[in-house]
DNA sequence: CGCGCTGCACTTAATTATTAAATACACAGT
DNA sequence: ACTGTGTATTTAATAATTAAGTGCAGCGCG
């Protein structure tokens, strides 16, 4: 019913191995410092403190601080596994959404969620309350939330604005500096493509993958908070569909390895305006590509 | 140390309305018709129910619910006024973080704001979270949060996706059909523009309100979600920079007629290419504006 | 027998209470 | 004066608690 004391457990550790590097008898620094050696406040150093007193690994009486003995193996604390990390809770909900086809209005329970991936529930509020800002998520009026994405309309206006966000980085691609780190990743990836595209007949699912490099490396220009964000979202959702929609699967790749090198030789002939319509190009058949697999989950 | 019961009490006060419309030994209808008529579940019918009986009000065995008597005003429950609702938090923060020029790297505490904005801790949680997703503060290890915006790099990167999203909206209105509502406006905010020069010696500071005004209406021509949401952002931003710097406003504001008009023209004529050059040209200026205001501040 | 309704049990969500941790400040010792 | 400690106050994370929602079995009536 209080927050846990896993913080104070990981300085207390901390502290216990400093300890072991000083000789018994000697002095031990003053709590402040202490305190940025671990990385906390005070507070938790006198708790580490009171604690270390109390096995009689020191005395303590105020600012006199002496190491009485040398700790032994049991006086550590035991510290309690940390919860499944949040940093990836965004490619799990968006892998979870896309994989097993959540319909849109779908009703979310943070309850639910939070016990299939394995994190505290306000940190999924926290996480939906992200999404709502994309529109992915909205509140129900009666509680709770609600999944709002993947219709048509939400794929249009997705599509839409990564043409947007996307000629843009065509555009600074076209003009980034000789020495700029880009030119290099593309050169390779012009590689890569001619590679796949040599064995295209047995390898053609390996190119979703390439795919997301392809356009990373062009977005990598852009270094834009805004766009950031939105990038992440974007390659994600559009990589699934790209993997899904097994119609025509090999056909459709090796347009787009074809597509890919037209906007690298523009690119590479420092031709914006080619570039941009290739690139426009791209986008329109990968926004085809996101609709029809659409139409054909509404059908199944 | 539960959550609140309004949605019960106003439920029973509108379910007491409807009783109200009732003859004594009137059938009452089922728990999950008076459910639907409320718009809540039948738990907090049946409380409802609960409530109507001991006070005499109805009797109520199972299926038999009847009128006993008239309701009278004493019958009724009280509603606490609900909170300062959350829905005008974004502006009212934004407008905080501006007004007060909070500096970044500003450590926010949830606390705090709760009580300066009158919000519950947990909507301030999922406002920042929100927030966070814009750039605009970010996570403190250390626990709370940090206010991240409004230095130089912020104000670049924000300029840059204000032009991206703006030169795109151009380019729409150019292609917009000749009966879309955007022309209705531009006309009128040509006719606005050309006043407000007339008089511009007096009345500049009016100009701020038409520059909104002006970006809302280009803006409204491109329906999607994602951007929808940076605008307002957006627009807060710079409208409140362009207030606030006072050097050379009214030349400022001259010039910047000027240039609105320059778009105007070129839009109407159907000339995309000079429009996008018009614009770019603009919030060019606009950039300027918000970085030299910002060292203003650096400085003072 | 089928339909609508209620009774009841269970689940979920909003909100408070509680504790861990951070922070601020006064004072003591050198 | 400066560094460090004792102590009080404030804040944040999280569990506990209650309101509200949801699902199902069974009853009663046509």
């Amino acid at each position: 019913m209080a927050r846990s004391d896993t913080r104070y457990r990981e300085a207390y550790n901390r502290i216990l191995e400093y300890c072991e590097t000083l000789a018994v008898g000697a002095q031990i620094p003053s709590e402040t410092r202490l305190g940025e050696m671990a990385g906390v406040s005070r507070t938790v150093i006198r708790r580490c403190l009171s604690r270390l007193a109390e096995l009689g690994v020191i005395s303590w009486d105020g600012r006199d601080k002496h190491i009485l003995r040398l700790p032994t193996p049991q006086d550590r604390i035991v510290v309690p596994e940390a919860a499944s990390d949040t940093s990836d809770l965004e490619q799990r909900f968006l892998d979870w959404v896309l994989r097993f086809d959540v319909p849109a209005n779908t009703a979310l329970s943070v309850a639910e969620l939070s016990r299939t991936f394995d994190v505290q529930q306000h940190e999924l509020k926290e996480f939906l309350a992200g999404l709502s800002r994309f529109g992915l998520v909205s509140r129900r009026p009666e509680g709770g939330w609600r999944l709002l994405g993947f219709t048509k309309g939400f794929a249009i206006e997705l599509s839409d604005f990564r043409l947007v966000l996307e000629l843009h980085a065509v555009s600074q691609v076209a003009e980034a500096p000789v020495d700029h780190p880009v030119w290099d990743r593309l050169a390779e990836l012009r590689a890569d493509h001619i590679r796949l595209r040599s064995r295209i007949e047995t390898d053609f699912h390996e190119f979703p993958k390439l795919d997301e490099r392809f356009h990373q490396a062009i977005n990598s220009v852009v270094r834009n908070r805004f766009t950031a964000e939105f990038q992440k979202v974007i390659s994600l959702i559009f990589h699934y569909h790209y993997m899904w929609d097994k119609t025509e699967e090999k056909t459709r790749n090796a347009a787009a390895i074809e597509e890919h090198i037209a906007i690298i030789d523009a690119l590479e002939a420092r031709d914006a305006e080619v570039a941009r319509a290739a690139a426009q190009q791209h986008l329109r058949t990968s926004k085809t590509t996101l609709l029809s697999s659409l139409r054909h989950h509404d059908l199944g």
